[in-house]
DNA sequence: GCAAGTATTCAACGATCGTTGAGTATTAGT
DNA sequence: ACTAATACTCAACGATCGTTGAATACTTGC
């Protein structure tokens, strides 16, 4: 008989060559389910192609993995690069506000999520799952956007001379903390908020996070430390583990 | 013969149950590599347990995760919730302020990851993955969290009085993510802060997250939209894919 | 000490895992 | 048209996956 067992591949169907197919597939499932949480089967079959592509093309399902993290990234930080330059000089003489240099950090990415296509939006929802992984963040993550982000420290410091750098580095850690999980999109603000916020509304994100970043930036980096402006005093006469009754009464 | 084939189990080792000993072993590797990328076998064998008494006892892997992830929860739950009370009752007739209420939201989880033992950090670490996971978050972290999450909601309320609600969610959401990025303890922030700083360093968190998170709040929530004190026109100026000079001169 | 119930062990099931070597099609250079 | 290289297919490997039924050990109540 010799019947065509062909599912349409090759030219038919997408016409991008397998290698393309492969990393669509991957970054798609890995940003949902996470990098055991697929197969490479999965990922083949949703590629529509063989089994062993994979291997060929990647040697193994981490270098592959590795691949998908990588190829946006590639894209994505002279992107970044380029317009943190570009406030910086349009700042010149002066230097630019805390919200502009936090925007030129966030901007580029929220702009791809949320008018980038699926891919994009993918690939930033497989960020917020490695930023928050012992076992992946501190290699995928370090290794691909660390330089980037020494360079947001440098402009941060000088946008607050007066910082102490320690400050700086704990208000870089809540900024990419609050970003990481815009980009998660699970869909928990829509529930609590009974439908008033939506995840994936990144525009709403723009407007909100550089100031309540820069906000919080300014809150902590007061010269003589982040208790300027906080009250833990109140808290911290309540015990934690025995619940006392109001102190104020007898 | 009949030999003692006894790998020095029951009471001679830890003593512990054997569902208890399961929890903890499977806490800690869920931890650190995810539902998927942890074994039925991997857990058992690091809780020196049969590999058939996680059915047994559980049902199911899945049901075993959840069983993890529900057994610190039903503890911390309600000491957050009479925080949250006793700050509101000590403000009395007043209302406290932004920082005690955002406190009482962070500081049980914060001081429990740092001085509860490993078992809790390994659970405050779960919970940064599940949290910031399309397929885990939305289901456990709503079941578990939300209640109480609506308390903390309608605490800000009341400080906030003036501040659209919409507002408050998306304050909640950037806290939410500031907070879940410092659980994962990835030891990001040591490599790129040369050792300055240290994720597992809870006491410095607790002292600037609350400021950092209030501030945010109060940038965001005029009653005018988060325009107020943002500066995002510089930004919006530049087109964000091609790269024009500098719009200043000509 | 005996019975009932709970906890644990053991061996094994079919399914799926990542990877591979050998073979076939397709493309590119000359 | 022939060659060489690249892209892809096919069948299969051993290992590990989650789960289970039956048998054994331990604990508790009387």
């Amino acid at each position: 008989m010799a019947v065509s067992r062909r599912k349409t591949k090759k030219k038919s169907a997408g016409a991008k060559p397998g290698k393309e197919r492969i990393l669509d597939a991957a970054e798609r499932l890995f940003a949902r389910h996470g990098f055991y949480g697929v197969s490479v089967r999965n990922i083949t079959d949703a590629a529509e192609v063989d089994v062993a592509l994979v291997n060929y093309h990647f040697g193994s399902k981490r270098e592959l993995f590795a691949a998908v993290f990588q190829r946006r990234a590639e894209i994505l930080n002279p992107e970044r690069l380029a317009r943190l330059e570009e406030v910086r000089r349009a700042a010149l003489p002066g230097i630019p506000s805390l919200e502009d240099i936090i925007n030129s950090f966030t901007y580029p990415l929220l702009e791809r999520s949320a008018r980038g296509g699926p891919g994009w939006k993918s690939y930033f929802a497989l960020i917020a799952q490695v930023n928050n992984s012992p076992e992946w963040g501190p290699v995928l993550m370090t290794q691909y956007f660390d330089p980037l982000v020494e360079r947001l420290i440098a402009a941060l410091r000088e946008a607050l001379p007066d910082c102490p750098l320690r400050e700086i580095y704990w208000g870089y850690q809540f900024l990419t903390g609050a970003l990481t999980i815009t980009f998660a999109e699970t869909g928990r603000i829509d529930k609590l908020s009974g439908g008033l916020c939506n995840s994936s509304d990144l525009d709403s994100v723009h407007e909100r996070l550089p100031p309540y970043v820069a906000a919080g930036f300014r809150a902590i980096c007061g010269a003589n430390g982040p208790t300027l402006t906080a009250n833990n005093g109140t808290i911290k006469a309540v015990r934690p583990t025995k619940h006392q009754k109001s102190p104020r009464r007898h």
